[in-house]
DNA sequence: CATGACTCCTGTTTGC
DNA sequence: TGCAAACAGGAGTCAT
């Protein structure tokens, strides 16, 4: 469920609070023992416990904590997790995890589907073996697209919700840049021109970046870091708009299945 | 190699 | 209205 926008916006939210304080507590609940993927329920519980995070960045979707042994504490959201930090200890109805710090900060991991996943490893990178450059980092060029989209003919869709192409795109903005650069989504990959290549690329930026300012998008069970929603869905051209007009032509926007996602276009202006 | 189906879960939406 | 199937911001695995 979130993406790039909403993972940097929790990271940006609970990181001032965690990053400090030594973790007194961690406690996986019953139920969510899939959450732990390198290690036990236990065992990761009694890793954390007794450590401080020294810095909290974000690769992608992933959020990785640096703790003061050096080892990463790589955390993925999936499809319906979020992370907040709150003062009151009432669990939330989809609580799956929670770490509790010395200065009495608590981070909870909510997460209704239980995709969620953490791990405990030496480099953070061993966590996120699929994972390639940041799709807002300068490693993420438009020579780099050009070169990945070359390689292959799947539709542009389907590379740019590649993580090793451009980590962090996910349904959401993968729809809203095909949108932004004209593009049709099923468009063969390997057929695209430079200048619509550099368009794409343009576009893949200006979708996340314009997310992130607006503190990511809701359409139902995202939260933010403070557990609030984000603001952005009103800034969606076509995502889940199917039905709607669209608001640049008017046509009717459409939605079709492709590589098994719910895709969002405009047929008048995303061409192949 | 590359695609597509299936899997992990639980709640909501859609369709008959 | 009722009920079941389909669908949901992800991504790994396994056939084909």
């Amino acid at each position: 469920m979130p993406e790039l926008p909403e993972v940097e916006t929790t990271r940006r939210q609970i990181g001032p609070a965690i990053v400090g304080p030594t973790i007194r507590e961690v406690t996986i609940h019953p139920g969510a023992e899939r959450l732990a993927m390198t290690h036990s329920p236990r065992e990761l519980e009694g890793e954390l416990t007794g450590r401080t995070i020294e810095s909290l960045d974000r690769h992608g979707k992933y959020l990785v904590a640096t703790l003061d042994d050096g080892r990463s504490w790589v955390l993925h959201l999936r499809m319906s997790g979020s992370l907040v930090v709150t003062q009151s200890s009432e669990p939330d109805r989809y609580e799956r995890a929670r770490v509790v710090f010395d200065d009495d900060t608590i981070l909870r991991f909510n997460d209704l589907r239980k995709f969620g996943t953490w791990h405990l490893v030496e480099d953070a990178r061993d966590a996120m073996p699929n994972a390639g450059p940041d799709a807002l980092s300068e490693e993420f060029s438009a020579r780099w697209l050009r070169e990945q989209l070359a390689r292959r003919s799947i539709a542009v869709k389907s590379a740019l919700l590649d993580q090793k192409i451009a980590a962090g795109v996910g349904n959401i903005y993968a729809d809203e840049a095909c949108y932004i650069a004209g593009v049709d989504p099923r468009a063969a990959s390997n057929s695209l021109g430079p200048r619509r290549v550099v368009r794409l690329h343009a576009a893949v930026i200006e979708a996340l970046e314009r997310s992130l300012v607006d503190g990511g998008t809701t359409f139902s069970d995202y939260l933010n870091g403070e557990g609030e929603p984000g603001l952005h869905r009103i800034n969606v051209h076509v995502f889940r708009r199917d039905g709607e007009p669209c608001g640049r032509c008017g046509r009717t926007i459409q939605k079709i299945r492709l590589g098994g996602r719910g895709t969002h276009y405009c047929p008048r202006c995303q061409r192949r």
